[in-house]
RNA sequence: GGACGGGUGGGUGAGUGGCUAAAACCAGCAGACUGUAAAUCUGCCGCUCCUUGCGGGCUACGAAGGUUCGAAUCCUUCCCCGUCCA
């Protein structure tokens, strides 16, 4: 069962909603359109803004996407914005520096595969998604500086990012100053009527509502969802950081990684990439750490629910028991890549390893070996002058690290 | 347009002619301990070759040239960033 097929009956709607935000602003504006949209049956329109700068979604993306399906859940309509065209201009928002411009071309490419990704949790049929390209790449010179006159240059400086690269006399471009403004009217395009976004995106977003002002429109709602912190349990999940679970990574894979969170972390993990209900969680919390509940089983669960979302419940429940082998019983996993090798001269170890894609270099493969990380079958090879015998037909189990393994078969 | 300051490894940031593959810190990797958690400790942390060594070669301090036995360090030109003045 995927997220998309779930459907849920849902008794206090604004709770619901309210459920994980970090900030709803305002509260009681949101409460006031749903009970008119309940009146009128007429559903509110949901914008979520995602620029395709990456190609890949991460967990760290899905906890305002699933956000927004709870919108959906609730009959609303969800609206995914793609930023085609402010992935142009570039978010200021969290940036040391001025982001590297895209091609349209690596943009529309980022746009197609995001789509299929965001279908892991949205109900296509019911979304709606739309491209800004379509109403902002019409607008004239005049539009654009007409929609300039409409805010004022101290207050875009009190942005955070701005007013830190001002003070650190960092660069700031000037089309850089567009993008708020931009996504604000993206807002007046689309008569949203609530947006969600993460909380670094707070100042855009309100931009949103003081803009529609501008323009005469109903304002919108903000809901801000936290951010994810990454594996690291440092800084907020990103591709560059490294520190991030995509998801259209393998079941395996993605369970290593959410069982390597600190015990601390997993809490907001469960919070926001978990349907489990409040209380429920406060109780399996207050629960954990005490003779019954062992935080490592608390983790495992954790980790199979989200696999469960974007693999489904039998992949999930293959990776916990392969974990489960690999690591508690020390045996080897059942499913580690296999590659096949043809007879041939022998071998360096550390040849292999670069060969076999277990390390970058042989410099790094050396240290490797010598550091006592690399094993073949279960047996710690730590001699760099190791020749591996390739004449004959064999089959061995390389490992390098913790979680690298390779199976190599040769034939 | 003028004056001044700056561009160093994944990041921050030392280094002003050889002792610098480049301090320190962070991140990263491996090992120990564990629950593949956290914390802690230890080692590593450009590439490559082998006889794996306080070993050899190559590449690297914005770019290109130059001075020098020798340059991240000096000179020239160019590119980029910031500050102040207009």
């Amino acid at each position: 069962m995927t997220l998309a097929s779930k459907s849920h009956g849902i008794a206090d709607p604004l709770a619901y909603l309210r459920k994980g935000a970090a900030e709803v602003i305002r509260e009681e504006d949101l409460k006031a359109k749903l009970e008119q949209s309940a009146k009128t049956g007429k559903p509110l329109r949901v914008k979520l803004g995602v620029d395709p700068t990456a190609p890949d979604l991460h967990l760290g993306h899905t906890v305002v996407i699933r956000k927004l399906k709870h919108f959906q859940d609730l009959g609303h309509t969800a609206i995914f914005l793609v930023g085609d065209f402010t992935a142009l201009v570039g978010d200021p928002t969290g940036q040391s520096e001025t982001r590297p411009a895209l091609t349209p071309e690596q943009v529309q490419e980022n746009a197609k595969t995001y789509l299929a990704q965001v279908y892991k949790i949205l109900d296509p049929e019911k979304t709606e998604v739309r491209y800004n390209s379509e109403w902002l790449g019409k607008l004239s010179s005049y539009d654009i500086v007409r929609l300039c006159g409409k805010y004022r240059l101290a207050r875009m400086l009190e942005h955070e990012d701005f007013r830190s690269r001002l003070a650190g006399n960092q660069p700031i471009s000037v089309h850089e100053l567009l993008y708020p403004l931009l996504v604000a009217y993206d807002s007046v395009v689309l008569e949203a009527d609530v947006e969600l976004g993460a909380t670094e995106q707070k100042f855009n977003l309100l931009m949103g509502r003081e803009i529609q002002r501008e323009f005469n429109k109903p304002q919108q709602v903000v809901l801000t969802m936290p951010i994810l912190v990454g594996l690291d349990g440092q800084r907020k999940m990103s591709k560059s950081l490294g520190n991030s679970v995509g998801i259209t990574e393998t079941p395996g894979e993605m369970f290593g990684k959410l069982m390597s969170i600190s015990d601390e972390r997993m809490w907001s993990y469960y919070e926001l990439l978990t349907d489990i209900a409040p209380d429920a969680l406060a109780a399996l919390r207050g629960s954990t750490g005490s003779e019954h509940g062992h935080p490592m089983d608390v983790k495992m669960e954790l980790a199979r629910r989200i696999v469960a979302d974007f693999h489904g419940l039998d992949a999930a429940q293959h990776a916990l028991d392969e974990f489960r082998r690999v690591f508690r019983e020390g045996k080897a996993p059942e499913d580690s890549p296999v590659v096949k090798l043809t007879r041939g001269a022998p071998k360096r170890l550390s040849v292999l390893l670069v060969e076999m894609g277990l390390s970058e270099s042989r410099s790094e493969a050396d240290r490797l070996i010598k550091q006592g990380g690399v094993e073949i079958d279960n047996q710690r090879a730590d001699d760099v002058k190791l020749e591996m015998d390739l004449s004959k037909p064999s089959e061995f189990l390389l490992r390098a690290g913790k979680k690298k393994f390779v199976r190599v078969i040769v034939q």
